[in-house]
DNA sequence: GTCTATACGCAGATAGAC
DNA sequence: GTCTATCTGCGTATAGAC
């Protein structure tokens, strides 16, 4: 009990980026093993299992998103405003996304085949954005069914830029189409709901 | 050389249809035996290693590709027309995407992690749509560049509707966008390009 | 062309010393 | 808590008989 939270949190952290980078089926645990510089059997000490660390950085990636959209909403007064804050976050992400693409949606993808680990692991962190955006529209005046629909929306705007900015490798269009995206929402809920 | 070319054929139909349930990397060889009922060797001997398997997928796919796309420029005459026939496809093919996703992007999804087979692999299939579709604008009198562009969103738009009704697993969700992905089509590009 | 049998490495999981 | 050592299975690739 030495400092067992602090080689845990490198593990995850270290597991993350690996995951991130290489693909969660490619990344051995010979590989984190190599990157902490940690021994295996200390590794296992920690996570029982590969799967139980995968668990342990999504539920750390939840927390992580979770702070991210309280500061937004402590930091950012108008609904619309932070809307265009979400779409700001691929900008600033861009040069990540160009080599490794969407971390939620390139995990999604992986992992909802084969197995429905899917829903435990990589649904959860879809659902706060989710959740997060219909609440935006809401504050908007929009009426709940068309709030979630809008967010689903831009939601799928978002994982489209990440796809093709991923394949195409392509930092220019997703500037482009972010800014292109930024003004489509002044227009459509600049305004608020009008019925 | 009996029927070599007839076993080759069912071995890729086969391994084909695994990459993309289950995803490569999870997709064992004896997973290809069993399912082909073929041997081992028989395998090795057609397809000297995985990857080459997998090669032989994308020229397949490649050649499915370009077949359709070929028929739809026989069938059908008005560009608009065919860029909504190119937004249908998703229709046709939603229970595919509810369960496992775009065939190309989830491929790309994986394979563009750790190592640069995909340049090779995937990235020719989004290759040939972006050129057809940059083709149709070309024919509603846009520009070259800002051909590409839209046929650039439009993959965009694509890509993200499949990946969110991939991850929310929701055909209703599909079948609205892509309502609407139309509709827009029809207001944005309906009269062709006007300066 | 198709098969069986085998080699070899690496992955993940486990046991136990310090 | 951290380490080294080992077990076991599965993965790909190969060799060779028919």
């Amino acid at each position: 009990m030495k400092q067992g939270n602090e080689t845990k949190i490198r593990i995850l952290t270290v597991a993350n980026e690996l995951f991130y980078h290489q693909g969660f089926n490619s990344t051995s645990i010979a590989n984190i093993v190599d990157k902490t510089k940690l021994s295996k059997g200390n590794i296992t000490y920690h996570f029982k299992s590969k799967q139980a660390i995968l668990e342990g950085i999504v539920e750390q990636r939840l927390l992580d998103i979770d702070g991210l959209l309280n500061q937004w909403d402590m930091e950012i007064i108008a609904p619309l405003d932070r809307l265009l804050r979400f779409c700001g976050m691929l900008i600033d992400e861009q040069d990540n996304l160009k080599y490794y693409g969407c971390p939620m949606g390139t995990l999604t993808g992986e992992l909802s085949k084969n197995q429905p680990i899917h829903y435990k692991i990589t649904l959860p962190m879809f659902k706060r954005f989710r959740s997060w955006l219909t609440q935006q529209f809401l504050l908007l005046n929009y009426p709940p069914e068309q709030s979630d629909e809008n967010a689903m929306e831009l939601l799928s705007r978002v994982q489209g830029i990440s796809v093709i900015t991923h394949v195409f490798k392509d930092k220019e269009f997703l500037n482009k189409e972010i800014k292109k995206l930024k003004e489509t929402l002044h227009i459509e809920y600049g305004g608020g709901f009008i019925p």
